[in-house]
DNA sequence: CCATTGACGAAGA
DNA sequence: TTCTTCGCCAATG
């Protein structure tokens, strides 16, 4: 297989996958993807991406929430609490329990 | 095709 | 302990 590619496939693959009210980390998406140093790919993805996908259950490995998304850290929580998912942290500054919310395809 | 970006991660000061 | 800097590699312009 040619992974080189395929990284932006899989990427998106996983975002969609992500259930409701569980969250991923960059570098774990990156890892899973098969380059775990490309975590900056998957961030770059989602920027140059389409907004098409669930983004806002993607934070980044501390449990923090996304600097960049489209409709900022209010929006993605307001998302992410909409699914169940209790925020923590004040504005530009929010944050998920990973140990709670994590989610792995594996799982 | 070349240069720059990018919503991260980990290490160093 | 916090802040800064480097590295990673794909995508965009």
């Amino acid at each position: 297989m040619q992974p080189s590619r395929q990284f932006s496939e899989n990427v998106y693959a996983l975002v969609e996958c992500i259930p409701k009210g569980r969250v991923m980390t960059y570098g774990q998406i990156a890892g899973l993807c098969g380059n775990a140093r490309a975590a900056r790919i998957v961030g770059g993805i989602a920027h140059y991406g389409p907004v098409s996908l669930p983004w806002h259950r993607v934070v980044n490995r501390s449990g923090g929430l996304a600097n960049g998304y489209y409709g900022g850290q209010e929006g993605q929580k307001a998302a992410l609490v909409n699914e169940g998912v209790e925020v923590f942290g004040d504005s530009g500054d929010y944050k998920v329990l990973l140990e709670t919310y994590l989610w792995s395809p594996n799982s």
